[in-house]
DNA sequence: ACATAATGATACGCTTTTCCTATCTTAGCC
DNA sequence: GGCTAAGATAGGAAAAGCGTATCATTATGT
């Protein structure tokens, strides 16, 4: 599909001589004749006025020669287009990524891959792990970066890990386990807990009340929060302390300090999630973009 | 040029199902196979996602499909027009005309070829028959329709007769000529004449002097008018009289009265005029159409 | 678990299209 | 009147496209 003859026609336009067009062509001249008669035929249209001295464009001709250029200027658009989305540098992708994959060195590869990709359209979203992975499967994004761990059943969708990362316990300044520098699990018996709610993440949240259990700890929950800004709200209100992912230090906050958990916890891992067979060029380069990204 | 290859890849995204597909191209499935393949190895994207179990586009071959339909809409937008060019129902014309060609039914079969014509674009312009000459010859215009006479060199010209105008005499109501019914060429010998200028019709201007000497008449031109507007006016005002086309007859005046004239004068031929080997079907077809409005 | 059915890919020979070489035709030119 | 330049025509060769037969893969049903 070159589009041979609408380029044979615009080459004897601009030379109006099949000879010169043919050799520039690389082709012989006879063919040429044919191929120009051919398409005037097909068009029902004389396109050249013909003498043994001169060849002319008939008006036809010369409605034509513009539309044709048009036309293959056209096709190379395409073509580009199509290749750009092909190899991932152009195209829509739409993620769902929880709230602590939001880290700053996210934030940079996701700007640093917009300026590399001017072509693409990132949809960014904000979810849960519940919300992501519904909307992964009815196809309301393509990619999500959620809490995964192997009690889920994923077996209709692909993972890859992204970044692991550790709890803190979230304080108010002036709660005297601050005073250490981490902080025994054990010591969390009976203190008043701010939780997420179990549906966001429930894996995850059945893992860590797990391993609490395992530790001897009764968290007292007193305060169940939707987000997790809210939660480190009331932590520095002294409603009670929290477990965090370790990303959540990068928001700086009065009032609040977070210390490392001495003893066994589940870990945080972020897994990049798609559905099978859904994983195209531009999600992998995005993912090998922002894996390459985590530190260390 | 049918652009198979295209259509090919619409119709397999179509049907998502090579067999089906190939079935309504009237071809067996393993050259589809091969053909699409071809596409994408000119493409370098690969456009479906096939498994024996189902076919489906990729995000390339999905951001191909609308474009390669809308090329193919284009591409039959574009023969359309070629052909409506090439058989002169569509198109641009600039057409000269002197005066004297704008009868009613010059005005008439214009307004008539638009209405059925609604793709041509017609260019008038009133000229005089050297100024027409000029522009024809230059490429200004395509068409003209000028005073013709057998003096006049236009070997590189092509012409047709369009109509045959008779002289008519111009006189103020109140002249003593006016009483008959048509004047004797005679006695036109001394009266105050008001002529065109030679330069705007020179052989035409020429042959009707030597027909005025030929019949004894020495014309007294008291005034020079470069519109025939112009000498009715002077007419009118009792300055002279004035040998006019008869078609200036059309257009009333308060004041003015024409006569035939018993006499030999050069008849007033208005040709169609053309470069040579430039008649388009578009050409042809006003120049029938506004023939078939002179009357009888 | 194994045979069966459905579907796209591959192999290979045939047909059609396209191209090339050689020659013809026409129109200007010395 | 022959010469030259340019496009058209003829006929065979090369290439592209197509068809039949077959293979490979995957789901399905017993």
């Amino acid at each position: 599909m070159r589009f041979r003859k609408l380029n044979y026609f615009i080459t004897v336009a601009e030379e109006l001589h099949f000879g010169r067009a043919a050799a520039r062509l690389h082709i012989a001249q006879p063919p040429l004749s044919q191929q120009i008669k051919a398409i005037e035929d097909e068009l029902g249209a004389v396109l050249f006025e013909r003498s043994s001295q001169k060849v002319s464009l008939t008006p036809a001709g010369e409605v034509f020669l513009p539309q044709a250029r048009a036309l293959l200027q056209n096709w190379e658009k395409i073509q580009e287009q199509v290749r750009s989305v092909a190899n991932g540098t152009a195209g829509n992708l739409s993620l769902g990524f929880v709230w602590a994959a939001g880290t700053p060195h996210f934030s940079k590869g996701i700007a640093q891959f917009k300026q590399n990709n001017h072509g693409v359209t990132l949809n960014l979203e904000e979810m849960t792990t519940t919300h992501a992975l519904d909307a992964l499967r009815t196809e309301k994004i393509d990619l999500a970066m959620i809490f995964l761990n192997p009690l889920m059943d994923i077996t209709d969708l692909e993972h890859q890990e992204y970044e692991i990362q550790k709890h803190l316990l979230a304080l108010p300044d002036n709660h005297p386990l601050a005073q250490k520098d981490s902080v025994p699990l054990s010591d969390l018996h009976q203190l008043p807990f701010i939780s997420f709610v179990r549906q966001a993440h429930p894996s995850l949240y059945d893992q860590i009340m797990h391993s609490l259990h395992a530790a001897g700890v009764e968290p007292n929950i007193v305060q169940i929060a939707r987000l997790t800004q809210t939660t480190r709200t009331l932590v520095a209100a002294g409603v009670g302390v929290a477990l965090v992912p370790e990303s959540t230090q990068f928001d700086q906050r009065e009032g609040l300090t977070y210390r490392p958990i001495d003893g066994v916890l589940p870990e945080l891992a972020i897994h990049f999630v798609w559905r099978k067979n859904s994983l195209t060029p531009l999600m992998e380069r995005l993912i090998t973009h922002l894996q390459a990204q985590v530190p260390r």
